[in-house]
DNA sequence: GGTTATTAGTTGAAAATGTAACCATCAATC
DNA sequence: GATTGATGGTTACATTTTCAACTAATAACC
């Protein structure tokens, strides 16, 4: 066994160089947490988001969103409303602070990004896409 | 822009699932911290490895490392000799203790890692490592 | 050869995370 | 319609991680 061919240390390794660059966006010049971080972005794609719904996609355990969630909504680019039907959930959604924070953070990220991925040609990105994609149809996600 | 081709989260999110049923092994079954294991790997294929090294192949922080490898050496797992030439440098190697350690464990590691990959084909693994292989030219690791 | 700057690694305090226990609400069963 | 069990979400406490400051050793420069 070599650990080069090990996928799990290699998907690590990948998504630790990765988020290495953006991290000190969101975090640093942004005063987020990777959770909080995370969260915001899935709200920005939904109307309303559950905190189990939100554990899902993240991914993250209950806790993290919760308190994600606490401090999004503390900032006041979160509101959240319990669901009348059942007064268990709790729908989070995007301000409009939220979205105009989002909006000014998300352009930051994607340059960083872009940045990084620049040296690769169309091929293998579309390479690196369909690997990724294997992957992530055995987890069901797409 | 949407999340869901947004490469970070992607490598992230499938890091994160794959790390899942695997981290149950090295923490609670054997007590290791996730940086303690990586250290562990990492020492187990390389007759030694200074802090700085480990930080490069873990990847992690340096403090992260330097607690880790205390621990380790704490167990009896790792011994540490500093380096006569250069006297700050110390060179971190298995004990027979840490490679036994290391073999009881990293045969359960892969044998939870083959049951999730299970389902691929042989196309599919093919097209999941030409993925991360554009990936790792990218970060110089390959 | 003395001063300053770098580099390897450690440590303490603060922040974030994980774990388990918890409360509130709803669903199922009797 | 009371009891039991399950689910959504929060909280308290312990562990881990981060950040910044630190020591010790080497390198660079005058």
């Amino acid at each position: 066994m070599f650990l080069k061919d090990y996928l799990p240390y290699r998907l690590n390794l990948l998504a630790e160089l990765t988020s290495e660059n953006t991290r000190e966006i969101y975090r640093r010049r942004h005063g987020l947490t990777r959770s909080e971080w995370r969260v915001l972005v899935n709200l920005a794609e939904a109307p309303s988001l559950t905190a189990t719904e939100l554990c899902v996609r993240v991914p993250a355990h209950k806790t993290k969103v919760s308190r994600a969630l606490a401090e999004l909504e503390k900032r006041g680019w979160v509101t959240r409303q319990t669901d009348p039907q059942d007064r268990r959930l709790s729908h989070a959604a995007l301000t409009l602070k939220g979205r105009r924070a989002f909006n000014r953070i998300m352009p930051e990220m994607q340059a960083a990004t872009d940045a990084l991925l620049h040296p690769l040609s169309a091929a293998d990105r579309q390479t690196v896409h369909d690997g990724l994609r294997v992957l992530e149809r055995l987890f069901k996600l797409a």
